[in-house]
RNA sequence: GGUCUGGUAGCUCAGUUGGAUAGAGCAACAGCCUUCUAAGCUGUGGGUCAUUGGUUCGAAUCCAAUCCAGAUCACCA
């Protein structure tokens, strides 16, 4: 358990005791005492004095003796200053916890939770390559898989590839009309970009034949139906779904080259997936689940025929859930894949990392998954982020604005290298190794920049300005790694047990007690789906641990004492900072 | 128009269920490498927490209204 939450609970055993008084150890207030005060934690008063009807002097003074006396293996003094009771905690207790867990290599998983949870992320279209948007869709996927597990989940990642459909269709019409049979093998271009590129191609001729029907005098609208490409790529969809022999042989190869891609990228950004999905084993999904809605009265049938879902009693509207000419809509497939999830994985949670533009869409499917009686529908979570744009707006496949996946990990791993020659501290590196370690630097400052903020949060991305390696990146938490690891590398083999000595010194007291925390950040980083947290603490903690080694030395301490503490301290945090990080998808070097 | 997000330093972002003088990084300026890796450390300047009102011992945080930005409300996917 930790600190804080031991200190909430005392307290609260203390009221009990002192004033008969029940209050519940969530409600009592727990911080960390500010540097200007004298304490480790601070107990907020105020809450509870109106209740126990003295002063918070008084009230301060009795609980802050109470736990002294009754409790005085983690409680050493107390100060009261305005309303907060300051609380010292035993150097012993510290020290106890050092000795506990430096070694521990698996330090922060604690196995609190047995779900079994699916997390789908990336599903990508088949039409063009990754972009930056996939990119924190990914890492926040992965991410938040790797936090659960930290908690004892297991976890399935899985991927839905939408490999059919109109924008299929539009690269493929594409292909036929320009590329004189050139494939991505003929040109050296990787499959995912050559497959983008003919769909751009059909989007260029498109807006060309509108244009010209326009001038013909059609209104804007007429035009973009009437488009010949338009209707070509109509044409072949619905060839598609008769399962027309020639356009499946076109489909399946041109996916095939995007896969090819797709793979490549995956395997650069370290995105991997327990299990894939074809939308086109999966649109008709849903279709049963229909019927039996209508036969338990979820659904309601029009006159005209169209099967409807009435969310208006849930504060949101009628929803269309068959058409009228009895084809589904996205959301049937939805459904039905939700089922299908939990007949072949028996989850108890469902989690989708999918954009803040389909907040509504996951709204409607988990009322209707619930009200289907759908197992697990209670267990569905729209991990919902916001758009990454560029300073100019929005990104748009259609006019080019879009910053390629690819293309910004090679630029990544570019600088890493350059900035790495300049430092020139890798001396003996042979090529390969050279190779990882930009690797580990470049997708490094990536993942850390875009998993850093908040999810939910729309985020801008300036291509202009290359990502940050100092500061608050990933970069400066590797480098901080490594600093340790080389200290650690020189005094391998010696003691590292911490004889009990007097206090510790600040620096020394504020990672220890950063370090004591770290389970605690996971927890809530889970609890919150929401990897932040975590990048937030460990740039924290690189930044003490950074002050504690400008202003301590290690391997040369006062005293064996000394030293066999800060050993303790450091290779503790070097461990928390590998597994924070590995949270993240980060890996960390041991030189750079 | 309805619903849902968001608005904090020049820029990018933190800020736990309301708590002490609102914090980081970048950028700017001034220092620190003969001593465990300077991708580092130390210091300085920088704020009407969108606006107004309310709730209370206390509000960036809760409530209401307003302004701004975005998303969504398809027999599209």
């Amino acid at each position: 358990m930790s600190v804080s939450f031991e200190l909430k609970s005392i307290t609260a055993t203390a009221i009990k005791e002192l004033y008969q008084v029940d209050i519940s150890s969530e409600n009592i207030q727990v911080n960390e005492t500010k540097p200007e005060f004298e304490g480790d934690y601070t107990v907020v008063l105020f809450a509870f004095v109106k209740q126990l009807k003295q002063s918070p002097d008084a009230v301060g003074n009795a609980i802050g003796n109470y736990l002294k006396t009754h409790f005085s293996n983690l409680v050493k003094d107390f100060n009261i200053i305005k309303g907060f009771l300051n609380i010292v905690v035993q150097g012993g207790f510290w020290l106890d916890f050092l000795n506990e867990n430096a070694t521990n290599t698996n330090y922060g998983f604690r196995p609190v939770k047995q779900d079994k949870v699916m997390i789908e992320y990336s599903s990508p279209n088949t039409n063009k390559p990754l972009h930056l948007g996939h990119l924190r869709n990914n890492f926040l996927g992965w991410s938040i898989a790797e936090i659960l597990k930290e908690q004892g989940n297991t976890v399935y990642k899985t991927c839905v590839v939408n490999d059919r459909g109109i924008h299929i269709c539009k690269s493929m019409i594409a292909w036929e009309k320009f590329a004189e049979g050139k494939t991505p093998e003929t040109e050296g271009v990787k499959g995912d970009h050559f497959v983008g590129d003919y769909y751009v191609k059909f989007n260029d001729e498109y807006k060309k034949q509108v244009k010209e029907l326009e001038e013909k005098g059609l209104s804007t609208e007429q035009a973009e139906k009437d488009a010949p490409i338009m209707v070509e790529a109509q044409d072949m969809l619905l060839k598609w779904e008769q399962g027309d022999q020639k356009v499946h042989d076109l489909w399946a190869t041109m996916n095939d080259w995007v896969y090819k891609g797709f793979d490549e990228t995956y395997k650069e950004i370290g995105s991997d997936f327990d299990k894939t999905y074809y939308e086109h084993n999966t649109y008709l999904l849903g279709k049963d689940w229909v019927d039996k809605g209508l036969q338990s009265g979820v659904f309601f049938a029009k006159e005209d025929g169209s099967v409807w879902i009435d969310l208006t009693e849930d504060g949101l509207d009628q929803k269309l859930v068959r058409r009228k000419d009895g084809t589904s809509v996205y959301i049937t497939q939805d459904i039905g894949l939700a089922d299908l999830k939990v007949q072949e994985f028996g989850i108890d949670r469902n989690i989708y990392v999918v954009g803040d533009e389909q907040n509504y869409h996951f709204k409607v499917l988990k009322l209707i998954c619930q009200k289907l009686g759908i197992p697990s529908a209670d267990g569905m979570y729209h991990l919902s982020y916001g758009m990454v744009e560029l300073p100019t707006g929005k990104m748009k496949s259609r006019e080019g604005t879009v910053v390629d996946a690819d293309d910004l990990v090679a630029g990544m791993l570019r600088i890493a290298a350059e900035k790495t020659a300049e430092l020139g501290k890798v001396d003996g590196f042979e090529a390969s190794e050279l190779d990882k370690l930009y690797n580990i630097i470049g997708l490094g400052a990536l993942k850390f920049f875009l998993l850093r903020v908040d999810p939910k949060k729309r985020m801008i991305f300036n291509p202009e300005e290359s990502i940050d390696f100092h500061g608050f990146t990933g970069p400066f938490v590797q480098y901080t790694h490594a600093r340790i690891k080389s200290i650690l590398r020189k005094t391998e083999g010696e003691n590292n047990n911490a004889a009990i000595s007097d206090d510790l010194l600040p620096l020394e007291k504020k990672l220890t007690v950063s370090l004591e925390q770290y389970p605690t950040v996971i927890s809530e980083s889970a609890q919150a789906m929401d990897p932040s947290g975590i990048a937030i603490y460990v740039f924290n903690l690189a930044k003490t641990f950074n002050q504690f080694y400008a202003e301590l030395s290690i391997a040369n301490a006062e005293s064996p004492e000394k030293k066999a503490l800060r050993l303790q301290i450091a290779t503790l945090t070097a461990t928390t900072i590998q597994r924070a990080m590995h949270l993240l998808g980060i890996e960390v070097p041991e030189r750079m």
